[in-house]
DNA sequence: TTGACAAACGCAACTTTGTTGCATATACTA
DNA sequence: TAGTATATGCAACAAAGTTGCGTTTGTCAA
């Protein structure tokens, strides 16, 4: 598991300074499993009492983007949504209702990009999957 | 196969009228295999010389979709995209380099959402897929 | 400990996409 | 062809995201 600290400590090591800002953002993807937006950091950051500009918000997600420490979640949604990118391989399922996410595995993923490259004049280099549903509260 | 006059003959009947954005916006949808979105129903219709306020755009495609003509495509996309709802049941292979999109379909798409459905709590309504790649030009 | 420098930040202005209220125009029916 | 509800345009607004620029600050080396 990569810690919020060994992050730090690595970029540190490249020359990066480890700020309050970068901390706190880092920190609030480590809180969390679910995806979260530009502003639902600049929020969660508030919440913790670090005030932060969204310029600075959309810097530092673009920043830790660049770096591959976290990744765009290929989820439909009016913003960009990002989540550490050295989480293991694993779809959404989204509540409709409430937003809750809940992360999911399955088999055979390899078979259907397969079958689909075999249908397709493109080359296949990623795929999305998400689902859509009710949770048991919002039923 | 549902035409763009069978469309408006409907709406008619119901009503609604017969204009010329409606069936200009309309043949927007019928003259590509491509999901589109506001402003690129927008532009479509301003190359075909009609030029209309963004507004009529957003509440003709609001009043095709309530009337589910069209349904917004689950693609990860800045703008929501639309396409007709009475295509079959597809996904899309999307170019990264250029945007052209593909629809294909694959078997044993249900055994898929089994598989998802017990591994969750949610009740799962709905889905997407969609592949990203390469198109043989941009390759 | 301090000074220098690049990294990080805030602010304001701007862009893009989408929404709302209201007055006007127009397609359709009788 | 006149009345009316549908459809449209315009202007103002709102939310999300971007850019330029001047200022602050973390870090390292002296």
């Amino acid at each position: 598991m990569k810690t919020v600290q060994h992050i730090l400590t690595n970029l540190k090591s490249q020359g990066f300074r480890i700020t309050q800002t970068r901390k706190a953002v880092l920190e609030a993807f480590a809180s969390t499993q679910e995806p979260l937006s530009p502003l639902a950091v600049q929020d969660s950051l508030s919440t913790g009492g670090i005030n932060v500009n969204k310029t600075t918000v959309y810097r530092e997600l673009d920043f830790l983007l660049a770096r591959n420490i976290i990744q765009k979640v290929p989820i439909n949604h009016t913003s960009d949504l990002y989540e550490f990118s050295h989480l293991p391989h694993h779809h959404h399922v989204i509540c409709t209702d409430c937003g809750t996410v809940e992360d999911v595995t399955f088999d055979n993923e390899n078979s259907i990009i397969s079958e689909i490259q075999g249908k397709t004049t493109l080359q296949i280099r990623d795929h999305a999957l998400e689902f859509y549903g009710l949770c048991p509260q919002c039923l």
